[in-house]
DNA sequence: CTGAAAGCGCTTACAG
DNA sequence: CTGAAAGCGCTTACAG
């Protein structure tokens, strides 16, 4: 029921009226080369009057792009995700560039089809959390000119920049800071050694027990809430007596846990959380963890597109960020807790 | 550096080396008009064997139209916009459908800039939580033929499609619930008027109270946490023994105002939020809320819109979601509390 | 600084 | 069922 459709002018019409050639019309809209200012300001003028809008899908296909970035997650509703969407919004929205969000649940094959779908639309770059690190249409993206980025994890094709958190080194600063805390029983709620971010946190959790000759004990969650509830229940039936949990869905289900074993954090149980939602100050006590700088790695991956884009740059780039830890009630307030009665093995997985 | 830039094929190849022509390539990519199955095998042959994909710049202007739609919402980073794109996207993506995400931050020159984009690129369709409900881009995308669908919020324009919550009722049937349970101070922390939802759920508290004869009393933010703190803050000073807040973030304002002032939940003070944060658990107590059914507004919405946009039909719907209660811990266990001695005006804003 | 002309790679009436 | 041809509305070498 479009009532009005209302006249859909083109540049010719512009350029009739203000009596000059589209080309002319073009290098007004795009300042691709210099127009004398009287010429300049009547095809403004027309524009103007007509209301005139470019019609962008003729620009595309002749300049074979278009102005927009693919932003690939696996889950825009985890907000470590929806932070880095958001920044990488903003970073793109000042140099011109749109967001097509992609979101592709873990799924190798949603993945693929999105990656399709970027190369089709020939989108400008890419910024990607892959979920299959090896997928050929990530190759076939920069075949095509695009700038990608591996965002969190990294990607096979060599030829991406990439953006990611030093993992290991987050969980082994947690592992430590409860170990300096006197514990000895610190369990890791891990998640799958398949995905990059579970097998280096847990690699660095592994190297702090180690170096402090402490028995590490790893249950393994599925990075969502009741992977993490499974495994916390888990290790407090071995007796932890402190948790590092590898990310925020599972610091949820951790919670749930700790509470329907009536457990009083920080007292009875140490808790750190690696990555910060938004939330961790709302549990009661706040959640102390880890936190990735977010907004600055993804204003630092848009710089890196744009940068590629603008052809300010060519040598490959990897940025790595380190966590801060932030400091909040539920871990190593006074002394450690006393050990409960529970076998804790002097090794094991 | 794209070291191997990949011979793309054009339809024109695939044409020559299957023996057809372009417009037999065409139908069988689109499945626009039967061919017959031999040459269809051909032809799907080569295209495997080439890696062909289509342009679809090339589509997207010759049909006038390409397959995505914007979502245009004020703030991504709020879980109820989030959800919602999520949901969306899910939809979206089932009926071929991409999604072009539009973060305004509320402004309303970004509101317009961003949809002079999505007229630009001739977007199939927008779904739109406006900042501001008259922008005469919403006409001009409707005028292109563009679907547009209204979320939260209503827009000017009467051609739109609306998907919207029950607003005054869910802030009426919050504030009844806490008069049920006794209490008689029920202040509200209430959003901006000048934005529907927040006049609507004012609405909806003051009739409450008006029916219960009870006096209201309204502390606004600004939708936002700090906003959500201070008006609690000033409605605690007031003697309130139960508040309604007017949305998600001010929530989380309202925990740390409650906090500060040491007060116990629900015994010394009761909560209900409107709007249910995935985090609305988390909290101790968890936070009784009354929740939009987002994920069925948001598919409502995009059914709306591919509804449209595949002809289905041509009446204008407004459909209307109501909130549901969700019980937790934040208010009216046992009795009602008793009222501190503070003044507590007969009426009042 | 400016214009005439070609062309981006598809899709789709039209004719058969 | 199939093909030849036009055309979507821009941009950009090219020539002047």
């Amino acid at each position: 029921m479009p009532t009005k459709p209302r006249q859909q002018f083109r540049i010719r019409e512009v350029a009739e009226r203000a009596g000059v050639s589209p080309a002319t019309v073009s290098r007004v809209l795009n300042g691709t080369a210099p127009v004398r200012k009287p010429k300049r300001d009547l095809v403004l003028a027309v524009i103007n009057e007509l209301g005139y809008r470019p019609n962008r899908l003729a620009a595309n296909l002749r300049r074979q792009q278009v102005q927009m970035i693919g932003v690939v997650v696996s889950d825009i509703e985890n907000p470590h995700f929806t932070q880095m969407v958001r920044a990488v919004e903003d970073s793109a929205y000042l140099k011109g560039f749109r967001v097509l969000l992609c979101n592709t649940d873990e799924d190798p094959a949603k993945q693929r089809e999105y990656l399709g779908v970027l190369i089709a639309e020939r989108v400008a770059g890419a910024i990607i959390s892959p979920t299959e690190a090896s997928a050929p249409e990530i190759g076939e993206l920069i075949d095509n000119g695009a700038a990608v980025v591996a965002f969190d994890r990294a990607v096979s094709d060599k030829r991406a920049d990439a953006v990611v958190a030093a993992n290991a080194e987050g969980a082994r600063l947690a592992t430590e800071h409860l170990i300096s805390g006197g514990h000895k029983r610190v369990g890791f709620v891990g998640g799958p050694t398949g995905i990059e971010t579970g097998a280096r946190r847990e690699a660095g959790y592994r190297e702090a027990m180690a170096a402090a000759k402490l028995a590490p004990r790893v249950a393994r969650g599925d990075f969502r809430v009741e992977g993490g509830e499974r495994a916390t229940t888990e290790l407090l039936s071995q007796g932890a007596t402190a948790l590092v949990v590898a990310n925020n869905l599972m610091a949820v289900g951790a919670l749930r846990a700790v509470r329907h074993a009536r457990l009083q954090v920080p007292h009875e149980l140490a808790l750190i959380g690696l990555d910060d939602p938004p939330w961790a100050e709302l549990t009661d006590p706040p959640l102390t963890t880890l936190a990735q700088p977010v907004r600055a790695m993804a204003a630092a991956a848009a710089e890196l597109l744009v940068g590629r884009l603008e052809g300010r740059r060519r040598r490959r780039r990897h940025e790595v960020f380190s966590f801060e830890l932030r400091h909040r009630g539920s871990c190593c307030a006074g002394p450690p807790p006393p050990e409960r009665r529970i076998a804790w093995p002097k090794s094991g997985s």
